[in-house]
DNA sequence: CGAACTTTTGATATCACTCAAGGGACGTGG
DNA sequence: CCACGTCCCTTGAGTGATATCAAAAGTTCG
């Protein structure tokens, strides 16, 4: 429904396959934060076999709950989230192929947040020991999921700008060239369009809007030829004046390698 | 000129007082997190005794530099923070004593953000050298501080909500009640009052909005009884009203023991 | 074909912003 | 000690961006 932009995964269980490796969200994801050895590849092709399908508009934990294990999105789009009493709700990050919801959180012993699905999503989910014993045995990719981590929470940091000093069309703008690199860094994107499974409430509820200003700001982006919406697919049309317009630097997302200590 | 709330500490070097140990908020704040012995908290207070004392509206770090080792602020007010290019200011983070700067972005080989003094600070400056080796040796202070990092992190996607989901008036409030719980903790408030250094313009780069509209509901807050400011002190009188108007749930702040893996 | 959801559009309301100016507090230098 | 500048807070008036309400049109899917 909205994977068209990456070959499909062959659903039974590990075939050791080596190109697989190339399509793996996670082991591309890690690879462009640490040099992976081999062994380090084999693992994580490992860790990610045992996938389970779930449906769009799913909790896979809710706010309060004692944190469950890990999760592994490796296909589609899921989120962290807050609702307020009378039913608002904030979008604090999307999560897309590679993204692990809960490495560190699981430290604390109850949810402060929820994470759901946006879209139908292919996910893991992994035993807290599984981790343990993966971040024991493998240094690297010990290295490589702090420095995700870091990262996660620049972005995090940057959607508070997002929110609190842009207007409603930067806001958008902005949102929408970030979506273009992450994806892009996982093999999820071309190099000017992506899989956009998202409604405009999801947009509203990411940048603090209403949605029905978000639909006249996409209008605006649309008239002025920056971007074109259809089939659940964002392209970018003048990516240029797109990251003009919402005063984008990707200095946050850390992409280039060389960040090792 | 805002530490009136705790007694002050003796400029003098390590005098190996007994009792200190529990004016240090970075003690205190980590004990709350795990459960520290005494040699632990021996090298706290070794780390802690080289002081140095930074003027208000200076800054630390900047956007772009290549981070300089880890500051740890013990008295006043700092935070972190991104200008856009027409001067726009967007507060990310309050640091208050007990609280490190840059623990985990030191990893990266750039700083995204900027920090700066928001009052006059006590601040350390501790190498990476020192801080990784404080690391290696000590595991209780490295379970707490991560788990420090966690409550930073948890702090963040609430006033993303905060921003992104509440009223003006609501903003502020719920910022006065973190305030309050977070300064609490590490022995700078008492139940009902704090010291206060912020000036308007900084409650709105933190709130994302108008100086002018902070001005307005802070009156409002006032008007309603539920605050009160004098001599940059800030006294809640209503506590209960004040949390309710806010919507605040401290379950973010993960405050109780018990939290360990 | 119908139900549920999503997008679009119009009309109106409101919250928060901008601009502008006055007043208070504080510090500095004459 | 007073004069002055600066910074911060306060207040008023007018504007603008975004929200709300409502309904129609398009989509998706069983």
């Amino acid at each position: 429904m909205q994977d068209d932009a990456r070959p499909r995964k062959d659903p039974a269980g590990k075939p050791p396959d080596p190109d697989h490796t190339q399509t793996n969200p996670l082991i591309r994801k890690l690879d462009s934060l640490a040099s992976l050895s081999d062994a380090d590849r084999a693992v994580l092709e490992t860790i990610s076999a045992d996938t389970r399908s779930v449906p769009a508009h799913t909790d896979l934990i809710r706010e309060g709950d004692a944190p469950n294990g890990v999760y592994l999105i490796l296909e589609g789009m899921a989120c962290r989230y807050k609702r307020r009493s009378r039913g608002a709700r904030q979008i604090m990050a999307y999560l897309i192929p590679g993204d692990f919801c809960d490495l560190d959180v699981a430290m604390l012993k109850e949810m402060d947040h929820a994470i759901g699905t946006l879209s139908a999503c292919e996910v893991v989910q992994i035993p807290l020991d599984t981790i343990q014993e993966l971040l024991r045995s493998h240094p690297t990719i010990t290295h490589a999921l702090r420095l995700a981590t870091l990262v996660d929470e620049a972005t995090l940091r940057e959607w508070l700008v997002n929110v609190g000093r842009r207007s409603a069309d930067e806001r958008i703008a902005h949102l929408l060239c970030e979506l273009l690199l992450r994806l892009q860094a996982v093999g999820c994107a071309s190099s000017d369009a992506y899989a956009f499974p998202l409604t405009q409430v999801d947009l509203a509820d990411t940048t603090g809007l209403s949605s029905v200003h978000v639909n006249r700001s996409l209008a605006s982006l649309r008239e002025r030829g920056l971007i074109e919406i259809s089939d659940q697919h964002l392209r970018i049309l003048d990516l240029q004046r797109l990251q003009a317009l919402a005063e984008f630097k990707p200095n946050y997302l850390h992409l280039v390698r060389g960040a090792a200590a």
